[in-house]
DNA sequence: GTAGGTGCAAAGGATTTGCTTAAAC
DNA sequence: GTTTAAGCAAATCCTTTGCACCTAC
């Protein structure tokens, strides 16, 4: 899992945003910091349908939109047409190196502020407002077993 | 229109990947370098549709994905679900910015090579392999316009 | 007490696929 | 002549939504 700790209450609360924090939503966001690298929706159903066995799908789908709202959850692709999501309350700006092999994921420093693409983007008329970067690769582990 | 020529016919092969050169893929691959900034496969056909009237959303579809695969086209977020599209028959490396008021794209230079993070993700065990960059933002008109 | 959340089931909608005919090579 | 693509329509399948009931606040 994403910590070695238990989520405070804090953390709960920033997950949920501005929604209430009912019994099913805290049990989903504790099984999204729980997921091993990345994760669907579906995936992330499941393993929270072990801590409330009636949760439905529908419910999921709303925990996960409230928590990519609030910055929990980052979007990091799609695996056949299914959208990948990663467990991301880190207060700062950062991005995802992530495993082809594994799923495995690592947080990365973003590089973009001090770099002059930036400076020439803008020459060129641009403001730019967000960027989206997502680096994909093997983890040491994938590359010496080889790539499953 | 991405050029201010016609596409060759070595663009036109590229772009068909090693599939047929069919009177309808020529027609989508031209009406594809004919989009002005991102869109949508559907937005795709109806262009395509004017040269071919009876062109089938099916076949544009399969166009699409050959032009995909050919890196001919890039992906470049969603929008209300439908995938975004831009043609890109760049040969060398590069990025895009998309403004987000009016769907207008430039190519941009990838900063990732020379950046220390990525050495910092090598050190952390990770082989990158690929990366993805988008960055949004507003042009010149649509930021003095305010966005749409 | 009430707004917001849940579960279920049905709807939505982009994309894919099966099949027959036609055209590229 | 073969093999691949087109066109049409049906199927897929992820995701959203409507609704009646429940619960966090």
């Amino acid at each position: 899992m994403a910590h070695d700790r238990e989520l405070t209450d804090r953390e709960l609360r920033t997950a949920c945003g501005e929604g209430r924090m009912s019994h099913q939503r805290l049990r989903i966001v504790r099984a999204a910091d729980g997921m091993a690298g990345t994760f669907t929706v579906e995936e992330l159903h499941l393993s929270a349908k072990r801590s409330v066995p009636g949760l439905g799908i529908a419910t999921t789908y709303r925990a996960v939109t409230a928590m990519a709202s609030s910055g929990t959850l980052a979007v990091v692709g799609e695996r056949n047409g299914r959208t990948l999501y990663v467990w991301c309350a880190n207060d700062e700006h950062h991005h995802h190196i992530i495993c082809t092999g594994c799923g495995r994921v690592a947080g990365i420093h973003c590089p973009l502020p001090e770099d002059d693409a930036l400076v020439a983007v803008k020459n060129a008329g641009f403001t730019v407002t967000r960027h989206d970067l997502t680096l994909y690769g093997l983890c040491d582990a994938c590359r010496k077993g080889g790539e499953v």
